[in-house]
DNA sequence: AAAGCGGGGGC
DNA sequence: GCCCCAGCTTT
């Protein structure tokens, strides 16, 4: 595949570079850094999350494991409790599995190629390529959501970036544009003008360098570039949570299979379609052995809500008292008020926990 | 090729 | 409400 209608590529890259130089003020604490480690990490945390949100995560990692040696020997629970509220959480496991993978077969040395670098667990394209070019200045260019928006207004680029072909067209767009002896910082510039400039809602079209070559702004559709294709569908779905109360503790159990939240704690679970009243949920807990037969309620909780990009949530608390004599299944974690503080939970959950306290 | 995966913020 | 965010993995 060729790229037609662009003359002059390096006209591209030396206005986005004169910009950076002049204009761009964004700061972050890991722009510049040349620890594989570090750039790793925030590139990690930053997959499909704004650069305000993981900022803090990201602070908390550096604070607390310095580097990759000792991310590698917490353990589990220590780690996702620190990725907790973050989302994604797929993310938190294959940073373990890779921090562990580089510290007990490569002793902690980070590999330094491309090629090694996209083989290793939770790192696409994208990440790759910017932990290449940031950390050792390789030539390769980053397709993120920045560029996808940017290339696409600039060069005017209708195609839709959520199929095989988009992504391949942008992606050879992006290498034959970028400066491959500056591809590092030309990347971090591509990102930052996308986030500060060439937003996705209202560009600063007036002030931008390209206002006169852009060939969006030219055809007046900035505003429908970059075009995607595929919609999102909505699941709606009622979690009722049963909090056990047997002697001053509850029970608690790790959530598994393909599903959201993945690896996180919750109380022991009944999922419905619909809203049900509290007594038949009860009443479902004791058929499929959640509680016990001699369970009795304490206290339901208002529902709660939460969007999720493509599932709306209602939560619901229940507290249920069980005998003493009562025999929690092996899934079930004993934990009290305390102890369960250490253990990673969804959102909704702080919901309903920040809900029952008000 | 398409689906699934969180949470937050802008509009 | 809807869309997007320094995307990746699984089906």
């Amino acid at each position: 595949m060729k790229i037609k209608h662009i003359n002059n590529t390096s006209e591209f890259a030396q206005t986005l570079l004169q910009w950076n130089k002049l204009d761009n003020t964004r700061q972050m604490p890991w722009k510049g850094e040349k620890d594989p480690y570090k750039v790793w990490l925030s590139e990690i945390i930053l997959q499909q999350t704004r650069v305000e949100q993981g900022l803090a995560y990201y602070n908390s990692f550096i604070k607390k494991f310095s580097n990759i040696k000792k991310l590698a020997a917490a353990p589990d629970d220590t780690v996702f409790k620190l990725w907790e509220g973050l989302g994604y959480y797929s993310r938190c496991r294959n940073l373990l599995a890779t921090a562990r993978y580089i510290s007990k077969e490569k002793d902690g040395v980070f590999p330094s190629t491309y090629e090694e670098i996209v083989q290793l667990k939770g790192v696409g394209p994208y990440t790759a390529a910017a932990i290449a070019s940031f950390v050792y200045n390789l030539p390769h260019a980053v397709v993120d959501g920045n560029v996808f928006r940017v290339l696409s207004r600039v060069f005017g680029i209708d195609t839709p970036i959520d199929t095989t072909a988009g992504k391949k067209y942008f992606t050879q767009l992006a290498d034959e544009l970028l400066p491959v002896k500056q591809a590092g910082i030309y990347n971090q510039a591509l990102m930052d003008f996308g986030a500060v400039v060439c937003k996705p809602a209202a560009p600063l079209c007036e002030t931008c360098p390209f206002n006169t070559s852009c060939i969006a702004l030219k055809n007046k559709v900035v505003d429908f570039l970059p075009v995607k294709e595929k919609k999102l569908v909505q699941k709606t779905r009622f979690f009722y949570f049963m909090a056990l109360q047997q002697d001053g503790k509850t029970y608690i159990q790790q959530r598994t299979g393909k599903d959201i939240w993945k690896d996180l704690y919750q109380y022991p679970l009944v999922e419905t379609a619909d809203a049900q009243p509290v007594a038949a949920v009860i009443k479902m807990a004791k058929a499929a052995g959640i509680i016990p037969a001699g369970a009795a309620l304490i206290h339901a909780s208002q529902p709660v809500k939460q969007q999720l990009t493509h599932q709306k949530v209602h939560g619901i608390l229940v507290q249920v008292k069980v005998p003493a004599a009562y025999k929690a299944p092996a899934t079930y974690i004993a934990v009290t008020p305390k102890t369960l503080q250490q253990y990673a939970f969804p959102k909704l959950i702080h919901l309903l926990w920040q809900q029952e306290n008000n």
